[in-house]
RNA sequence: CGGGGCGUGGCGCAGACCGGUAGCGCGCCUGCUUUGGGAGCAGGAUGCCGGGGGUUCAAAUCCCUCCGCCCCGACCA
């Protein structure tokens, strides 16, 4: 492609509207242009790069046995009631209707669309596993759409669904998407882990998340450090190491006694007052699940993991208790909530605090808390269990090992689904004695667009992104430095044509721009190569390469050109790890 | 949805407190020169100052209202 007859439009300042790097340089580097919130246009060249990734993630699907079809995204209601759904799935699904007033939405995904396909196609376990895969647009109604196209309410995604005869079968069938996940982000040139993870609204059995490895991410998981244990988790699936010993009944701990704390409603300004460390306290946190008040203690110092405690009880919707129900439950204002004669049945605390001591609490009276309480005794736990997230100082659930914490943002996320879906809209088949079988499901996705932006988020410097050479949107830039010297331009040209014949993804600049500008777009722009033909090399037989990422040089003979430039392009796509 | 900020040529911004009919840099167009890290000179185009309503002789500027965008939080397969 020459960049003359080509539309590049770069922007020398960043728009003030973009925060992170990869919108930054997105926009930029006139890949993307923003519609309105979360909506983003791809301009030419970052379509280039979203189907590159598309491709890749296309040959990784179809050689694990993936059948492409293309679904619509304007789905019926009535397919998203049938599953509940379209009570439970809340303000980001994007709900409209048509003339005859009949309910749709936009497909954030397609599980209701796809089992409602198979389950009137597929009749014989002869015609099982089936595993359909599309790359499509979705839309999500994010509350707060952000980073560009990090976080977008319109974004590409490739999804793809299984179904099998039974769990055997959906197991493997969950294998070779995680093996088809794993190979697509190694060739796409990712540094990635990926991580258990909750399964949440989507429901299921379980789950793994692809996660890229940037500190810009929005995510945190924690990694064992131990290689031979392997542990990786997200933060809100990461169990915690149960460490607590016995609640005996009986203690030496003092009886609960009454501590006046005016106006101290938060840990902080316990700790203050009192002069003790947060994590002599319990915190009381009153939830509302679905309609029933439920109360979950943990330390002080540590972060309730309501993710934990919406599994725990199997709820469906988990709210804060508003300052009015505090009142009403506790008897006094929020702050001084404590377990002990709580007027909520279900109580639910921390593992850890069944240690044997006495702790401070809320005394469920206005500025008042008690201490030396006993939770073994003085309250009426339902059930202790791991209620909070994790933290760096915690030691591997697996293995005891240490663990880190590191950011990543999530590329990907592989579900097995079981029966939620098939179950809920009859999707049976025959099996070999002639009885009706229900299908076990999966569920595997992958965010084609974000991980443009991940790729960039990953890979950039001061001068602009650094892509991987299999997904760049040109592999090559080609620069003539000649200016009006006749000569430098005609053997551009013929370079030119070389590589394009040779079937190389080249862009040739063309432009009559001084170097410098040629220079400063080639680098924010990121192609992974980089050629530079001047009238002083030209004289000497040589063109000058340059690796995008490391800055290295090398001068290639102009003899035997198309031979020295594949062994210097192989030598990055090495180096890239890609070969 | 709560808190904060911002809407002025394509992009980045000034002007607003103190009302007087819009400016700077970059980009864009034309010509000449220039060509190894965002060139120089000369000439030129581009604004319903987010929308509506008000106050005033006069509004980008003051008041009301709506809309949009960004950030933090809540939220989120």
């Amino acid at each position: 492609m020459r960049l003359t007859r080509y539309y590049i439009p770069t922007l020398k300042e960043s728009p003030s509207e973009a925060e992170v790097v990869s919108h930054k340089i997105l926009l930029r580097a006139g890949m993307i242009r923003k519609l309105t919130s979360g909506i983003y246009n791809y301009l030419p060249l970052g379509l280039r790069s979203v189907n590159k990734v598309a491709n890749i993630v296309r040959e990784e699907m179809n050689r694990a046995g993936a059948l492409e079809v293309l679904l619509p995204m304007v789905q019926p209601g009535d397919l998203w009631k049938e599953t509940g759904r379209w009570d439970f799935y809340g303000k980001e699904l994007l709900r409209l209707s048509d003339r005859h007033g009949r309910d749709y939405c936009l497909g954030p995904t397609h599980e209701e669309v796809i089992t409602d396909l198979v389950r009137g196609e597929v009749r014989s376990y002869k015609q099982l596993p089936l595993n359909l895969y599309q790359i499509q647009t979705k839309f999500r109604d994010e509350i707060r759409p952000r980073f560009g196209l990090m976080r977008g309410r319109e974004f590409i995604m490739k999804d793809a669904y299984s179904f099998d005869k039974d769990e055997a079968g959906a197991e493997e069938s969950y294998r070779a998407m995680y093996e088809a996940y794993s190979r697509a982000f190694k060739r796409i040139g990712l540094k990635f882990r990926a991580v258990r993870a909750d399964s949440g609204a989507i429901g299921g059995d379980f789950s793994h998340e692809f996660m890229v490895l940037a500190e810009t991410g929005e995510d945190t998981i924690a990694v064992c450090q131990d290689e031979s244990c392997g542990y990786a988790a997200n933060l809100e699936k990461a169990a915690v190491r149960d460490t607590g010993s016995d609640c005996p009944a009986q203690t030496a701990v003092p009886a609960p006694e009454e501590i006046s704390t005016p106006k101290a409603h938060t840990v902080d300004e316990v700790c203050t007052l009192l002069h003790v460390a947060p994590s002599a306290l319990v915190k009381t946190l009153l939830f509302d699940a679905d309609g029933e008040a439920v109360a979950a203690l943990v330390r002080g110092d540590r972060e309730l993991n309501d993710v934990k405690l919406r599994n725990l009880l199997g709820a469906n919707e988990l709210n804060m208790a508003s300052p009015e129900q505090v009142q009403a439950w506790t008897g006094a204002p929020v702050g001084f909530a404590g377990p002990v004669n709580l007027k909520v049945k279900r109580v639910f605390a921390d593992n850890e605090l069944r240690l044997d001591q006495g702790w401070i609490t809320g005394a469920n009276k206005a500025d008042a808390h008690l201490k030396n309480v006993h939770l073994g005794r003085d309250a009426a736990i339902e059930r202790f269990a791991d209620l909070r997230v994790i933290t760096p100082e915690d030691a591997c659930p697996e293995c005891g090992g240490r663990i880190e914490f590191w950011k990543g943002i999530e590329v990907g996320h592989v579900f097995k689904l079981g029966l939620k879906y098939s179950k809920a809209m009859n999707a049976t088949f025959l099996d070999e004695n002639g009885k009706d079988q229900t299908m076990v499901m999966g569920c595997y996705g992958i965010g084609v667009s974000r991980i443009v932006a991940s790729a960039i988020e990953q890979n950039n410097d001061e001068n602009g992104a650094v892509f991987p050479p299999s997904i760049a949107p040109f592999e090559v830039c080609l620069m003539a430095l000649g200016g009006k010297d006749q000569d430098v331009t005609d053997k551009a040209e013929e370079l030119y044509a070389l590589l394009s014949d040779a079937g190389v993804d080249v862009l040739y600049d063309d432009r009559n721009e001084r170097p410098g500008v040629k220079f400063n777009d080639a680098d924010l722009i990121g192609y992974p190569m980089q050629l530079v033909l001047g009238g002083k090399g030209l004289k000497n037989g040589i063109i000058e390469a340059k690796d995008r990422r490391t800055g290295e040089r090398a001068e290639l003979a102009l003899d035997d050109f198309l031979n020295n430039f594949n062994t210097w392009r192989d030598g990055i796509w090495r180096a890239w790890g890609l070969k």
